[in-house]
DNA sequence: CGTTATATTGAAGTGCGTCAAAAAGTGTGG
DNA sequence: CCACACTTTTTGACGCACTTCAATATAACG
């Protein structure tokens, strides 16, 4: 059940088997949650947090205009609200992009966490450190990447993750979205998205049908991107 | 010399004499940084963290044309890169705007605390929590908002900072930055910032002079930039 | 099979970028 | 105090990336 988190883990640091007992005792009830339920609503208090085991989720902020940004993806193996166990509400929507499964990793517990497992505590706030990370390449793709730019990295940055938790079929996946969606989070509209994966396919770089990613040329695709894979953190070091 | 981070963090929560003590004994040596210095490198190993006393500062990435995005900035009290703590290099640049005074804290102490003070550890985690919900914020602006609104809400955002940490000098504060800095902010030109600087003076908002900010109307301000201030997490809570 | 969601294309408009130059401010040395 | 160089701000003209509005085509679904 907490399988892809374990990836997700070690790939970055040692996890002890004292330690991934901790993480087992640690998440109770499972939940499966149709798509575009939103699991966890801004403002509203928290005293649980939520790890994704099957599916894709996204974090989401809107504007009065009705204009959304969704500013995180995620994907099996990520908590999606984690660091809510510290701020205790959310600034934003957490909502389901595909039917999913997750798991609850009640408050108290992680609180007794922190007490009893000081290395485990940090490796979950490394996790929270990692969406940061992600955060500020979003931010430089929405500020400084044009269009075509942005919708290749995302793709570039998705391979990438799912790769390390096993959810790659080959030179594809599932990406259970439509142009509108993945216009929310590239900061572009439905109309100019599709142009945009018009032109990325047409390059010969990746296509995007139906909620699935079909890579043609991934060398192309991360030059074209400028994707450099060092804010996701892959290399195993003591945290 | 910690006064400021003692501020910004009970603004959130309640810090113990034992935990302000043992944040005093965390924090060693300080050091002035003149202006324009980078005082963190992407990638270089970090043995310590950054706490700003006095000064701003900013994280930075780059593209290969040249193009600066500038992810987040920093005001007296905030730690400049305690998520390098667990990440143990940055995918970042972290640079002064102004001249600086800034103390470090050695992570072997930092270590040490997560294993003695579990509560204080939350609370440092809690605070590179707020940095991400900073940066999502900053990801809405930059995906949706017009850039003068993004403008705005940067104005809105940093009175609402330097007011915790005191440094608001009335309706005015110190922002020491040219306005090409403020576009690599904004996700603008210089020449736009510049026009859309104009737009918010005209429309008697707010007066942006080398490196001065003056706010002549902070309610229209934050109407306008659909300024929230839920996201900067300003209620005492327990953590 | 009809109904609704999603994708695709066209045409026209706009926010912002680019290029270029002038104006204003800042710092330094004489 | 001025002279000079340099940085920063401001403005104008023009171009382009992206939006808006609108219509059609295609796929998904009961």
């Amino acid at each position: 059940m907490i399988e892809s988190l374990l990836l997700k883990l070690r790939k970055r640091d040692v996890v002890s088997p004292d330690e991934e007992q901790a993480l087992r005792d640690l998440i109770t009830e499972v939940e499966d949650i149709p798509a575009r339920k939103t699991v966890v609503r801004r403002g509203e208090p928290l005293n649980r947090s939520i790890l994704l085991i099957e599916g894709l989720m996204c974090r989401q902020k809107d504007l009065r205009s009705g204009d959304r940004q969704i500013t995180a993806l995620h994907v099996a193996g990520d908590f999606l609200d984690l660091h809510g166990f510290t701020l205790k509400q959310l600034d934003h929507d957490v909502m389901a992009l595909s039917p999913c499964r997750v798991a609850y990793a009640r408050h108290d517990l992680l609180t007794r966490l922190t007490e009893v497992h000081p290395h485990l505590t940090r490796l979950l706030w490394f996790s929270t450190n990692l969406d940061a990370a992600m955060h500020r390449e979003w931010e430089l793709s929405l500020g400084q990447r044009t269009g075509a730019a942005r919708a290749a990295h995302l793709f570039c940055e998705v391979y990438t993750r799912l790769q390390i938790v096993g959810r790659l079929d080959d030179e594809a996946y599932a990406l259970p979205m439509n142009q509108s969606e993945l216009g929310e989070c590239l900061g572009l509209t439905v109309v100019h998205t599709n142009r945009v994966l018009r032109e990325l396919r047409e390059l010969g770089f990746v296509q995007f049908t139906r909620g699935r990613v079909v890579i043609e040329d991934i060398e192309g695709l991360k030059a074209y991107a400028e994707f450099d894979p060092t804010y996701l953190y892959l290399d195993s070091t003591p945290r």
